[in-house]
DNA sequence: ATATCGATTATCT
DNA sequence: GATAATCGATATG
């Protein structure tokens, strides 16, 4: 008996969402901290949950951050108070989905890049276009901004500026006593201005980070 | 195995 | 009009 009861899919959904001053930071210590969390969703009677393995921080002053040149309408909740939900669409195809950080009035923020599913793989699977029983990784469901996004059913639409925090979130994230587990900084993916900085976050090892080729 | 490319659209210049 | 915090497919060694 090595793992703690809480960390069971039945009682995942109980798991009580990070509260506000977890967020209420800098992004680089929120995206260290998020490793090894769940991200948890409630869809009708079904529960989605996944373990954070890959993030990348996007700092106040960051020219590869979308706050860079100012509060528009699209990035306003990256600005706004921190533990929201920023989601955005990208290359016309792809949904991306990040929490704020630091305090209202300050822009920063977390993407999330990779999840290793832990419940509801079966609706995960549904929402990327897929039957489980055709899937033969886990990780084409779950690894990456947009796979990961698309297996949760995130949108723009549905869960921009959603309230993380608060209980009644149909998502949210927890900790379920997982241990902490030994990260790693690598530089961030896709972006062309401040390519360099190691604000990519990842889990050491772990095969559920996205970039290594699949199959 | 790595490299390159097309899809497709909200957002910003 | 150009760009983009991606993905999946195709081509090539």
């Amino acid at each position: 008996m090595t793992e703690p009861e809480t960390s069971l899919p039945g009682n995942l959904r109980k798991l009580a969402p990070l509260p506000r001053d977890f967020y209420d930071r800098d992004p680089r210590r929120v995206a260290r901290e998020l490793l090894g969390k769940v991200l948890l969703r409630r869809d009708g009677r079904k529960l989605l949950a996944g373990r954070i393995v890959e993030v990348e921080a996007y700092l106040a002053n960051d020219p590869a951050a979308h706050s860079f040149a100012g509060r528009t309408e699209r990035n306003a909740v990256l600005w706004g108070p921190p533990g929201h939900s920023y989601v955005y669409f990208i290359y016309g195809n792809h949904y991306c989905f990040n929490v704020s950080c630091l305090p209202d009035g300050e822009a920063g923020g977390v993407l999330f890049r990779g999840l290793e599913p832990v419940a509801g793989m079966e609706e995960m699977a549904r929402g990327r276009g897929l039957s489980l029983d055709r899937v033969t990784d886990l990780r084409t469901l779950t690894s990456g901004p947009g796979r990961l996004a698309e297996a949760f059913g995130i949108t723009r639409e549905r869960d921009n500026e959603k309230d993380l925090t608060s209980p009644r979130s149909d998502l949210w994230i927890a900790n379920d006593g997982a241990p902490r587990p030994r990260v790693k900084l690598t530089p961030r993916i896709g972006i062309t201005k401040a390519a360099e900085r190691p604000l990519r976050f990842i889990v050491a090892g772990n095969r559920y980070v996205s970039g290594r080729k699949i199959l």
